[in-house]
This record gives C-alpha cells, sequence and structure tokens, in this order.
DNA sequence: TATGAATGAGCCTTCATTCAT
DNA sequence: AATGAATGAAGGCTCATTCAT
C-alpha cells in the first residue's frame, strides 16, 4: 500500500524529469524545476532519489528503454517481403529520431551530458549494446533468406547506423533546414543495400 | 606595444579555455577553473571578455576553425590516385575525432551543448556548413576524373558524413571498447564507394 | 505549524533588514550583512525573498506602514481643544522623524535611493498618497468646528506638509546642528495657521 | 602648459561626471561610465582624483556652486517692487530644482547618499548655510522697505524653506502628477507672506 | 511518506584601485 | 599626463543537499 504508493510516486518523478529534460535540456534543469512540475517538494524528490545523479539514471535508463523498445518494433511490426521491411525500419529508426519525443530528445541530451559525465555512461553504453543486438539479430535472419551477403563485418554495422542517425539529429537540432528528411531516407536506405552482395552471382567484388 | 600584450592574453585565455573546457567539459568549467588554468585573475578574464558567453564563442570558434583546416589538408595534402587520396582524407577526418584532440573535444561538447543552448548553434552551424561544402567540391572535382557518377545527390553526402563521424565519436567515449577503428575505416569506405557507380566499364575493382 | 515558522522568519529578516538599512544605509548594505544580522545564511534570505528587490519593497511598505500608523495616531490620539490637537499633531509628526526611529530612517533613505531606482517609487508614491489623505481628512473634519476656513486649496496641503518635513529631516541630518527643533515646531504652527481664515469676526488670534 | 592642460582634463571629468550622475544617479554610476563619457580610460580619472570619493566631493562642490549661482541671481535679477520681487525669487527657486537641471538633480542625488555618507556632508551643510544665508540677508534688506516684519524668527525661514522646496522635489520625483506646480507657487507665496506683519497698524499677533 | 526551512559552496559579474609603461 | 592590463573583494543569485517535524 504505502509501497505502492511509493513507487507511483517514484514514477511520476520520473516522468516529470522526462518532460522537463526534454523542454530545457539536463543542464538547465534543477531538481526545483522537477519538483514543481510533479507538484511535489524538493525534499520529496530527495526521499524517493537519494542524489540528483541517481535521478538522471533512473531517467536515462527509462528513455533509452522507451527508445529501444520503439525500435524494436520498428523491425518486427513491418510486413511485406524483406526489402519493405528494410526499408519500414530503417525509416522508423529515423522518426522515433526526428520526431523528437521526449525520450529521444532525453537521449541525446544525456548522451551529451555524457561526453564528461561518466555516470551516465555506462546506461547508454548498454543501450547502445542491447539495441545493436537487436538490429544484427534481425539482419542475420532475414536477409540470409534474400539471398543477401554482407560485404563488410555485419556485427558493427548497427552502431555505424546509429551513429549515423544520433549525429543526424544533431546537425539537425543545430541547423535544423540542412537536414533533407526524405533524402536521408533515401540515402540511408542505398547504404544499407550497398553492405550486401547477393549470394549466387559472382560479385565483382567482396 | 603594451597591446601586443593584450592580443597574446586573450590568446592564452582562448586557449586555457579550451584545454580546461576538453579536460571537464562546458557544463562543469567555470570561469575560476579557466581563470585558474592561464594563471590569472578571474576579473582578468573578464576584463578580455566581458562574458561567459562571449568567450565561450571565441573558444568555439577557434576549435571549429582547428577542426576545418585539419579537415581541409585532409583533402589537399594527400597523394597518390584519387581513390588513395578519398581512402587518405577518410582515415583524417575520423582520425581528427579519434585523437580526442582539444579541440575536437571542445567541438563534440558545445554541439552537444548546443542542444539547448541556442547562442551557440549559429557557429556550429556555420562550422558544418563550410565543412560539408570544402568535401563536396572537393569529390566535384576528383571523382569525374576517375569515372564515377554518384548515385546519390552529392550536395548532402558531407553532411551524412560528418553525421556518422560525430556519431561515432560520442559512442567512442560512451562506450570505448565498442568501436574498433580499423573497421569503421573499412565500412567508411565501402560506403563511400558504394555511392558511386563507373561510368563506363564495369571496373573489376576500385 | 512548521510554517508558522516561516512567518516569524521572515518578519525576523524584514527586521533585521531594517535595522541593517537604517544603520548603513540602502546602498551600502548587502544581503550578506542582512543574514549576518539575522543569524541566517544568505541562501536562507533568498529562501524566503526570491530577489533583492523583493526584499527592500517588503521593508519599505512594512517602514511606510510603521511610520503612516504613528502618524494616523497623532491626529486621533491627541486631546484637547482643535487647536491643541493641530498642535500637537504637528509635533508628532517631526517627532516621528526626527526621533530617526529605523523606520523613519529606512522611509527617508529608500525616498532617496527611488530618485533613480524606479522599482521604489510606487509603494513611496502610494504611502504619500495614503498619508496625506489622512491628514487631509482629519483637517476638513475639525477644523470646520473652529470657524477657520482655508485660504488656499486644501487638498495639497498634506504634501506640502509631509514635503517640509522629509526636506527638514534631510537637512537635520546633513548638518545636525542647524535645525532648531523648538523652532521648527513653533514656526509650523504659524505657518499652518497662517493657511486658514476665520469664518466671521476677526480673530484676536489665531 | 602641460598644467593648464592638467585643469581642462580636471574640468571635463567633472562635467562628465555631472552628466552621468544626473542621468544614472551616484549609485549606478561607475568610473568606467565616466570616464567613457569623457573619452578617457579610467586610468587617467584616477591620476587626476585618487579616489571616486575624492571626485564625488568636487563634483558636489561644483554642482552646489552652479544651484546657489542660480539662486542668488534669482534674488537679485528680479526687478519691480519688493512683493514683486519676492514672487519672482520664489518661482525661481523653484523652478531651479523643477526643471531638473543636471546640477540640481546632482545636489538631490548627493544629498540622498549624504543619509549614510558621511563625507558629502560637509559640501552640503555649507551650501545650505551659504544659500540660506543668502536668502537671509535679501530679507532683511528689502522687506523692511515694504513695512513687512517677521512674526518669527527670520534665521531660520531661509532653512525651512529649502526644505520644502527640496522635499517637494523628492516627491515630484516619485509621484509626478502629485505635484501641482502653480498651486505649489502660490501656496508658497502665501506661506511666505503669512511669516510677516505690517509694522505699522497693531498686528493682532506678533 | 512528504514538507518547509536552512545551509553552504559555487557561479557570473561589477568595480575601485594599482601599476608598468 | 595618460593608457591598458590586471587584481581582489564583494555582490546577488542558484542549487543540491540536509534535517527536524
Amino acid at each position: 500500500m504505502g509501497y505502492k504508493k511509493s513507487q507511483v510516486s517514484v514514477a511520476s518523478i520520473v516522468d516529470a524529469a522526462m518532460r522537463v529534460i526534454a523542454r530545457q535540456g539536463y543542464a538547465h534543469t534543477s531538481l526545483m524545476d522537477i519538483a514543481s512540475e510533479v507538484g511535489m517538494s524538493k525534499g520529496a524528490v530527495h526521499y524517493h532519489f537519494p542524489t540528483k545523479e541517481a535521478l538522471m539514471a533512473k531517467v536515462l535508463e527509462t528513455a533509452c528503454d522507451a527508445v529501444a523498445e520503439r525500435t524494436r518494433s520498428a523491425w518486427t511490426a513491418s510486413e511485406g517481403n524483406p526489402v519493405e521491411q528494410l526499408r519500414s525500419a530503417l525509416r522508423e529508426l529515423w522518426r522515433v529520431r526526428a520526431e523528437l519525443s521526449n525520450e529521444a530528445k532525453v537521449v541525446a541530451d544525456l548522451l551529451a551530458q555524457s561526453l564528461h559525465d561518466q555516470s551516465l555512461r555506462e546506461p547508454l553504453a548498454q543501450y547502445y549494446r542491447f539495441a545493436s543486438a537487436q538490429i544484427d539479430e534481425h539482419l542475420k535472419q532475414h536477409l540470409a533468406s534474400l539471398g543477401l551477403r554482407p560485404i563488410v563485418d555485419m556485427a558493427k554495422v548497427p552502431r555505424l547506423l546509429h551513429a549515423l542517425l544520433d549525429g543526424l539529429l544533431m546537425q539537425k537540432i543545430v541547423d535544423p533546414t540542412a537536414i533533407d528528411e526524405e533524402y536521408v531516407l533515401q540515402t540511408l536506405e542505398t547504404l544499407a543495400m550497398a553492405l550486401f552482395t547477393f549470394d549466387a552471382p559472382p560479385a565483382p567484388k567482396a
């Protein structure tokens, strides 16, 4: 009971923090801002999270989970033949960032903070590992059935993909007019395809 | 005469700021830290830069210039046939980041800050525009001579390239073991090549 | 329960500020001085008053209230015939200033600051309006019964009175020996009387 | 020569200070502001005035002189019969303040500062003494010829007059709409006249 | 579990003053 | 006589954190 209430409070604090950080950025967010957003006192926030760092870790974890979940569904929910699937999955991967959902913003922001805030790195590293593994596994399973064979080591491709997407997101924020979304998607696809060769005919180059 | 010293002071403040920001990150850098690094009083720093923002703008500008200059020389200094040049230019582009020179770190850090600090965006946007235009121009000139024709709109490729590199840099910081540099370079090259097709005879190798 | 303490704290901060400003003057009073006087930390003062301006506004308001209250009682508390009342009221008006109570000093000081600090003007203007209206009303009611008729527009007389008193106060501070209090009071009375004429018979004495 | 130049510099610094203080108020005026106004460096200002206090003393002295001079001419320059003269002198006394000339503003402002800045008091006290003596002397000489005899000790009347005018000036600044200038002048006159009685007929009261 | 109060360190900035030139 | 550089002490304010209740 009292126990359940606690969990509710923790969740609403994390939610509020997500909104505030998405709106103002980590650097400009004080515990007071978050407390106000939940409608609690600063003291109460500290009761549930002993330290700002602890709260941020939880927020980051939650945000990563949300983004990863959406990424995951990008690969499984789509229909059609594998090429169609790849196409729509890539689109979804970009969209989850370009839409600038609170979670995506928070991941980007805390990713930035992590450059000099070691405590944030571990959850992010884990997120990248997990999300990359997801993509990796999916590609292995489904592209084989298409007769496509990777011409580079596939294990690290997902990381390149994420890097590219994150980098694009930052440029989009810095200079929104510079990033033509449709073009990005097409090029993404072209690049993706360029990494594979067909099984049967002798590839001109491996 | 007396005022040449001023320019020296200004330069050493900017230098010191570069070092400190590279070490601690913008968010954790106070003017006091910078003043200590130069061996000046806080007041002296304020004498030369009316505001922290003004100093940061100068630092960012300097860092962007340094990185852009190194990027530029990556394209022009290399020798050998154009393919060799492309290869070594790509390597340099990555290296300028991967080496984590102070300037590169500062650009990455301030890029991150710019997510919620509008005042930093303009110089960064300008940097991206400039650096991208540089690459673009070079590609246009030299790849034609190789008989390579782009299969996607080249105008935005440089931005993709920067995005990819910046994103990789962040992952490298978050999780250094995840990024295998040699692999990155090879894949980069493969991808770069995938964007072109040959004008006439199917070349057995590029 | 817990928060009654807050009101106590707020009151003691205002009290302390009143003492310090009376002693050192607004211009030489820092929040640190005030905090020391209350025996609190600077942070605590900021907790109760978000801004120095806010604190000063409250101090000014309190000081004006105190002076106005004493002025008010000057007119109502006195006994005897109306002329006696007028006489003792005038004396009290001067005394509330000449005694240099903390409140009077603060009003004078902030009045002075208001010359170039717009934010202080409104409360002061209000104070003058209120205090003047008080005197005005009293005069109207009681002097009629004496058969005295004003020979100038009474509406603004209270302002003249305040101006005279405030100006005298400043001179007294600048050059204490120059202001002979008894003389001031006599002249004040003479002047006051000079503003009226008798309704009917030429009075042998005013 | 070099010597003369120095005096010129001193004068222009004082002039500039007068303008700046009149514009921004003493409390918001830094030496830098003054130096900028003269077109000199801060160091140069310090060369001529070892201390801010010293400069302010000189400025105050100059301002007092200017105001006193204008007051003086108010009494001597007017023509017509003595009553006319009194009338126009009173008007001029108010006008020199109400016009808010730089000098008058500075006197008012530094008068205010002097409440807690002992070093400013002496020149002000001297100013009041001098200006009051001026008025006093004039009244003695000329009112006798009118057959007017003071009914209060004249020696301190000028101080009352100054006090009234200074107090009015402050109210005018705090709440400009509250002070009706024409009314002020009329009442001033009435009050002035009320302080005298005619020589010949037995005054109802002395 | 939650609150309001209080702390104390740190931050950016201002400014009178000093000094070598 | 004048300048530019530098200092150091304050000043107002923010904020994570602690604590009694």
